[in-house]
DNA sequence: AGGGGAGATGAGAAGGATTCGCAATCTTGA
DNA sequence: TCAAGATTGCGAATCCTTCTCATCTCCCCT
């Protein structure tokens, strides 16, 4: 199983042009098994569990690497560090729980088509956009 | 005229029921005259012309305080330190320009309802929103 | 299968932004 | 005007991230 993880990891690695090693598909598989949103410490952490050798220095090299790759995503929720993610899926926002610090995914069809139509209007071309939510759960 | 502008500064940090210093008057006054979004330290140079003993403790130090009084908004747009404005007109969100780095203003009430219903949905009461497209001017 | 060279790594130092600690100095309300 | 308490400047400290460099790996070529 853990076999079939690393084959899959590592054709996306091949697939984007990016050489293939050991940190790499550690710091890769730990993105695919997260289901938050992890800093790059707790990334380490996570990955010196698949390989031992993983150095902070890698992790941030990586996530660049993976990052300019357009592989991986990187947040900055709260000014105190940034928070990655996986770029696999559809585009998606966030909402960010302002008690938990607990960050949501959600998708909205109409906000898309809106930024694009603001953009045009400013005579904009979009790269990418970033719609955060802050808020509280409502009793 | 300056001495207006002292005024309404001083005022406004009455208002807030933060004390009145020569160093906030001079940052707060700073943040009236500007167009931009300008970071702590160019704060900081901009503050110093008009007093010049302010340091750059106390420009931080100032930033978070207003920003606690809901005076000033901090902007994370691009990982490489904070930028400020202040908060008194109407909401509104930000365009930046990729090529030049200069960051636009607009403001849409379609995102204002939009985010309004999406976060109904998920059952949470808005505290703010962050919505940033980032783009490139069309030719 | 093996060698070589470009590219990647680990460890720690360096960097940039922000915050802290503390003694000296201001503000404010009485 | 005074005292109490808040605010300041300075430099040190902190946090996150990037860089340096000697060493090690991956991957292409034969």
């Amino acid at each position: 199983m853990s076999g079939n993880e690393d084959e899959t990891a590592e054709a996306d690695l091949r697939a984007e042009g990016v050489r293939v090693t050991r940190q790499r598909l550690a710091i890769l598989q730990v993105l695919r098994e997260a289901t938050d949103h992890p800093r790059a410490d707790d990334i380490l952490l996570r990955a010196k569990g698949i390989d031992p050798s993983v150095s902070l220095a890698t992790v941030y090299r990586t996530l660049g690497v993976l990052e300019k790759a357009g592989t991986v995503l990187r947040n900055e929720f709260d000014g105190s560090g940034a928070r990655y993610e996986l770029a696999n899926s559809a585009h998606h926002d966030h909402l960010i729980d302002l008690d938990t610090g607990e960050v949501m995914e959600f998708r909205s069809d109409r906000i898309e088509r809106l930024q694009a139509e603001i953009a045009a209007e400013l005579g904009y071309d979009i790269e990418w956009h970033r719609f955060e939510i802050y808020g509280r759960k409502r009793q």
